[in-house]
RNA sequence: GCUCCUGUGGUGUAGUCCGGCUAAGCAUACUGCCCUCUCAAGGCAGUGAUCUCGGGUUCAAAUCCCGACGGGAGCACCA
């Protein structure tokens, strides 16, 4: 062997050493050689030899004396590594060219926007911009049963809050006599036929793979059944299949419905249609006329990629990437309408905007910024794993939003009145934030004084000290208090608390939302109710603005008496 | 039941495609210290993972192969 490969191992080893106290193994020693020179791959044998004379002769060394022959041979090892900068945000797409990359938001107006839309849109969103490319936002409202404009509007305030903006926006609906146009060419080319059966028939010959009679009617029958959908058949009569393979293990592929007869009112376009086509036809050739490139949903329509590769192949048309993510929920926080909606009508939940939910409103209600809702979405990736994220993760995102600017104000619950003598001044001024400057505010006092009862419960000693005001010796403590004030070092380690003037208290109510589900049983106190006493200053905040109470936690201003509780 | 997806510290994830340069990176939570007239934020440090389990391939496996087990989804004329 060379004594330049020799020196090669010694370095590497020296260095392993010296990373890890002195001791090294011939193993690792392997390992990162063949990592960094892969021209050593061919004489392993060769080299294992080598590295283990080496590694034994360098661990036979004290640690000074390795330093030593590292300062002496290779003192470049001593050069602190520079840590490589983690790249941020969303893993690159393969297939995408800067500026040309097309994704797409389709939220259908069923329900009101959750945290799961803000995954969904957020994703779709950050690539667009990643790449330099278009957004489109489009409402897929081709359920005329389960639209409604009011989750429509929703929906689009939703967004605007999230401050997610869009190149296009449009309807699928917009489009409804290309679905048409493409639904005949699938007919007249024999990929989709029009299939009478029973909705029990269909729904049997699928689980037992076999087809039915209208699937071997010629095309003729399919094009006169088409017509009489338009007419003569009733909702239910008569759908359009496309010729999937019966056979297939993938059941979405089992000859899947492309148009059905709806006719209900239709909330935009009103009964101007009643043959609707089916999600994945409408999707299928929305993403292809729109020009997406790249298309992310969330993992339940993973299934779904092979049937719209299909519809699309058969139709000659140019295929989106598709690419799937995990459903987002948070632990007892569930999204679903079928478990939200009773909850509703029992009134065991307010409305979808109540703050134990995690609809947007809801979230927006109780202080949670959009800046926390992306960053904390991207933190999740493009993991496919099932997502069941604790709440606190987000609320450590928002914490940080939220902290540079909340109002630092006073508030105590569970009041104890507190007399102070021999006060010398009749306001103070407190600085409404510690380090920003965010001004101060005036605070007129006499002697009667609100503190919080747990305080008085944790009262160590005579001494406390009022936050902004100065030192009190306790004198009595007998359900009231009794006090004076004192001169005295302000960063002493007695207790620092807060106040309130007894005469300006003004009460509030501090909503604070919990965990809605604990085991998949409704939490019976899900939400604690907090009467209180805060500072007039109070009511000079906006609605909407975010507070953090001193020593209790971040809320958010829901009106002149009520609060809500965001989180520590 | 059938089919598909998935399984990395307490939690959420990176790394897995293309095995070695990571004795597993980051965030959060927790603990301690510093800062502080808040139990917040900020700064520093620390605890914490034989990468679900069992086989196999290889000089070398979180990474490839096989099997088991756990979790989720789909099996609608919903999207």
């Amino acid at each position: 062997m060379d004594e330049e490969a020799k020196n090669e191992i010694r370095k590497i080893a020296l260095q392993n050493a010296f990373e890890h106290e002195g001791k090294t193994q011939d193993k690792i020693v392997l390992a990162k050689i063949l990592g960094t020179k892969p021209e050593f791959r061919t004489r392993v044998k060769e080299i294992s030899e080598e590295i283990k004379t080496i590694v034994s002769e360098i661990n036979q060394l004290s640690f000074e004396e390795q330093k030593k022959v590292i300062e002496e041979n290779f003192p470049d090892i001593l050069i602190p590594k520079e840590k490589t900068e983690e790249r941020e945000g969303l893993p690159l797409l393969k297939n995408a060219e800067h500026g040309k990359v097309v994704t797409r938001f389709p939220p259908e107006p069923n329900g009101y926007p959750h945290i799961g839309h803000a995954k969904a849109a957020i994703i779709n969103a950050e690539y667009a911009k990643m790449y330099g490319g278009k957004f489109i936002l489009r409402m897929d409202d081709t359920n005329p049963e389960a639209e409604r404009m009011e989750y429509h509007a929703a929906i689009k305030v939703g967004l605007d809050w999230l401050g997610i903006k869009f190149d296009v926006i449009k309807n699928t609906s917009d489009d409804m006599e290309i679905f048409y146009e493409k639904g005949i060419e699938l007919i007249n080319s024999g990929k989709a036929y029009v299939c009478t059966c029973k909705r029990e028939d269909i729904s049997e010959n699928r689980r037992e793979r076999i087809a039915c009679k209208c699937s071997r009617e010629d095309i003729k029958q399919s094009n006169k059944g088409w017509e009489k959908m338009f007419g003569k058949f009733k909702p239910g009569d008569a759908i359009v299949r496309f010729r999937g393979d019966m056979k297939a293990d993938n059941a979405v592929m089992r000859d899947p419905v492309l148009f059905r007869i709806i006719e209900e009112k239709h909330y935009t376009l009103g009964n101007k249609y009643r043959v609707w086509p089916s999600y994945d036809f409408a999707v299928a050739i929305e993403d292809s006329i729109d020009g997406v490139t790249h298309a992310f949903r969330s993992k339940e329509f993973e299934l779904r990629k092979e049937l719209i590769d299909a519809i699309l192949d058969a139709l000659n048309m140019r295929k989106p990437y598709q690419d799937f993510f995990s459903r987002l929920e948070f632990k007892g926080m569930p999204i679903s309408k079928r478990i939200l909606k009773p909850l509703i009508e029992e009134g065991k939940v307010s409305w979808y905007d109540d703050p134990r939910l995690p609809t947007l409103e809801s979230l927006r209600r109780r202080g949670i910024k959009p800046e926390a809702i992306k960053k904390f979405i991207l933190s999740l990736g493009l993991t496919k794993a099932n997502t069941l994220a604790p709440f606190d993760a987000l609320e450590s995102f928002n914490r940080k939003f939220v902290d540079a600017d909340s109002i630092r104000l006073f508030m105590v619950s569970k009041p104890k009145k507190l007399t102070i003598k021999k006060l010398p001044f009749s306001f103070v001024e407190i600085a409404n934030h510690p380090i920003k400057n965010m001004g101060k505010r005036k605070i007129n006092i006499d002697e009667n004084f609100y503190i919080s009862g747990e305080d008085v419960e944790n009262m160590k000693g005579t001494q406390i000290r009022l936050l902004g005001l100065g030192n009190i010796k306790i004198s009595k403590n007998n359900g009231e208090l009794l006090g004076e004030f004192t001169e005295g070092e302000s960063n002493s380690d007695i207790q620092k608390i807060q106040w309130i003037p007894q005469k300006d208290a003004h009460m509030i109510k501090i909503l604070i939302p919990k965990q809605l589900f604990i085991d998949e049983k409704f939490n019976e106190d899900s939400l604690e109710e907090l009467e209180v006493y805060t500072e007039p200053h109070y009511l000079e905040l906006k609605d909407g603005e975010e507070i953090q109470f001193v020593r209790f936690g971040y809320c958010r201003k829901d009106s002149q008496n009520q609060a809500i509780f965001t989180h520590k």
